[in-house]
DNA sequence: GGACGCATGTAATAGGTTACATGATTAC
DNA sequence: GTAATCATGTAACCTATTACATGCGTCC
């Protein structure tokens, strides 16, 4: 019996690092800031109240001057120790849907000249991707080098996912490229 | 506007290598069959009967005496037409969902022995799966060498996608051993 | 006045999973 | 008879997307 739904962990590591509003976690899992889970804002304010209900959360009101005030959301001790116990969970196997492979797979009736640009305009997309986080990886490698042999912190974790999201995108793209000049030759 | 759900082009691209009952299109779409795309059987009968009213696929009844009787799904023309024209359209960025990557991100939490435990069992789902998938592009391979390089063949399609996941099941199995071994040292 | 960013919510719809339900045929 | 495989369907529930709805404050 899980405590909450995978949105609510979603939602529970990102305010283990820092208490947020539901505006501020929604932009955060919006795409395509979310490398790895995303959610709209019609999904997170009940969730965040379904969350508070099972007080794994709570929220403060903080009133703003400038701006619309807002309820800013912290996990609790409970809220803890739930996204502790799950972390390391084992993980069922989820079932797999790639649109990509979706077309590939039916991507022999098409023209190969068609075909090519189809394949040739995803490789494009993906070495984009490769360029933006090799920006982030740069900066975070610079800046915070001591806690990226932490296993502990925060920004070891969030190290960890940039590279794999890097080895994703990197494999992602060469196989584009392959996929293209197979089908030229 | 698209002719048809994702999951029915799943369908229609299975059905224009050969025509299939429900249930053998939901073998192939069950886990672990279904490579990149998953559904079970409640999800396709209704969805055969969507494609064929939009007259996408025909059914014929198949009579058996050793089994039940089935009805055996086929392509139309038009069932045809619109994969062709499906599979080259310019794919929306899909939103990401993956659990792995989520705890990975809270990892931090978790007391590193069983961080480390967490990780190394997930690479060994992968080197499972890259060993499995290792046979079958051998087997491929072997047998179907003249048509791999053929881009308008069914097989050539095929083997792609399962370059695709190799590729993929190896980026993830070797960072997770980098991992592992970045949360030990 | 209008656009934009911040801020919070609900409603309708679509997509997907799990459970319920039935029935034939074969092998043990 | 009873379990396993083949075969087809519906119902209930959960998750996720899109659309609807409101309102504050700032900048132009």
């Amino acid at each position: 019996m899980a405590e909450t739904s995978t949105l609510g962990y979603a939602l529970l590591g990102l305010l283990a690092r820092a208490p947020l509003s539901g505006w501020d976690l929604a932009q955060r899992l919006d795409m395509p800031a979310g490398y790895f889970w995303s959610a709209g804002h019609s999904q997170i304010y009940p969730e965040l109240k379904k969350l508070e209900r099972a007080k794994l959360v709570k929220h403060t009101k903080v009133e703003q001057r400038d701006r619309p005030d807002k309820k800013v959301y912290a996990l609790t001790a409970a809220g803890r120790r739930a996204l502790r116990r799950w972390v390391t969970t084992p993980l069922a196997p989820a079932p797999k849907r790639d649109e990509l492979m979706l077309r590939v797979y039916s991507l022999w009736l098409a023209d190969p000249a068609d075909a090519v640009a189809f394949v040739r305009d995803q490789e494009a997309v993906h070495r984009r991707r490769i360029a933006e986080y090799e920006t982030h990886q740069a900066d975070v490698e610079q800046h915070w080098a001591a806690e990226l042999d932490d296993p502990r912190s925060p920004r070891f974790a969030t190290y960890a996912t940039l590279r794999r999201g890097l080895g994703y995108e990197r494999e992602l793209a060469d196989w584009c490229a392959w996929l293209a000049s197979r089908i030229t030759s």
